[in-house]
DNA sequence: TTATAAACAGACCGGTTGTCCTGTTTTGTC
DNA sequence: GACAAAACAGGACAACCGGTCTGTTTATAA
């Protein structure tokens, strides 16, 4: 019954390390989940707090204020999670329509074993923030641009080597990128993936099938490297 | 200089008059402008109240809780925007297919007219609150299918009229849904009704338009009563 | 008229929110 | 080792939120 037991988990206020890169990747772990989950005004700075085990002081130090951790998840987390789900698997399908449609049935996949569904989170917070703040507004604009740019280009690539000459590549990412974003509101509404496969299905029939060999080369590429599309 | 001026605006405390059903249309009517402009959390009792020119107790009385206010708003008015906006205007035309291209092209137009894109209510409303709350997800899942039974309902009415016996209702009916929720939203985001015109093109190409005429008939008609859908 | 409930007004309260502030500890640099 | 800056801890605070409460006025029915 000495004076200090080293054992004790909690009682060793002894040393301290300085971690700032680690801290604030804890920071914006939590709060990435906590934004898509509950959403930006329904999650308090003291819930994301308690959820990283990190202090006021902490936080405040890495970001100022709550917006500008919102536009730090949006800007390094968000457009990264778009960029894995959906830019590098369409860049490195085969065409654009095969991406498109590698990504729609990785995701539906995910969400059917997953048994839950969180929906998009680029939509999410652009539903609840793009009217909020004009600098929300932009930041997510520009992840929807890029989006839609890495589909359409992928499509210029394609005519250019001969494939889909009838079809307009601003067009077709259009679509492509709104009938996932409205389908996954619908399955995130719904609590269920289903209408997911519909609108692939619905897509597939008419506006992506059209010349090519139909279900050609159906290989079931694991687009998605973990539980991150959601 | 009398004691009384009756001319004065406010001070006035002479009668008062009941009129329940007035207030209550008064606070639906501010808190679903607030509710699709920031958002249920962004919006605070105080804001409606002084918005609506309603006393706390008033509004107690008629919605004893934000929730319940958030319930009646949703099965009241989002549920009225929808029908009004889409089922009603797929059921009047002459075929699911015309309806749908019609109503896109009134939204378009009634956007690009009015320079501000505010979204879709129900599915503002759908992102914030789904996972919110189980109520507000059943309420907002319940006008989603109804949405779309209304459209896959019109389009088996026109295959037992003989049309249209290549296209599966469900899944037309889901993306039809789907691609608009998704171009309302990016539309939000980058306050540009322009996606909603993409999306319609890249749809006739190739979804919508197979067998029919082409874009016959496209007498734009005027399919929103007022500036409802947003 | 009178009683009875509905409709409304407005103050009040406990809890929460985001932010700021004052310290303390660690880290890098000369 | 001295020193300044960065990193972190934790409390304080004013504003605000949603809900409740009491009281008053209006409508309804007996």
């Amino acid at each position: 019954m000495s004076a200090e037991l080293t054992v004790q988990p909690k009682p060793r206020p002894r040393k301290r390390i300085n971690d700032p890169e680690g801290m604030r990747k804890k920071v914006l772990d939590v709060a990435e989940v906590a934004f898509q989950a509950r959403g930006y005004h329904a999650s308090s700075l003291g819930d994301l707090m308690a959820a990283a085990g990190v202090s006021g002081g902490a936080l405040h130090h890495h970001f100022p204020t709550k917006k500008a951790l919102a536009l730090a998840v949006i800007d390094e987390r968000v457009a990264a999670a778009v960029e894995e789900t959906w830019i590098a698997p369409v860049l490195a399908a085969a065409s654009a329509r095969e991406g498109v449609r590698a990504v729609f049935e990785a995701v539906a996949a995910e969400l059917e074993q997953q048994g839950f569904v969180r929906g998009c989170p680029l939509n999410n917070l652009a539903h609840e923030l793009s009217l909020a703040d004009p600098d929300f507004r932009l930041a997510l604009a520009g992840i929807f641009a890029g989006w839609r740019r890495a589909i359409s280009d992928k499509l210029r690539a394609d005519q250019q080597a001969g494939r889909e000459e009838g079809t307009d590549p601003e067009r077709f990412a259009a679509l492509a990128v709104a009938a996932y974003s409205g389908a996954m509101s619908m399955a995130k509404t719904a609590q269920d993936a289903s209408v997911l496969r519909d609108c692939l299905a619905g897509l597939e029939r008419s506006a992506l099938s059209s010349l090519q060999g139909g279900l050609a080369a159906r290989r079931r590429r694991r687009v998605l490297p973990r539980s991150r599309a959601l």
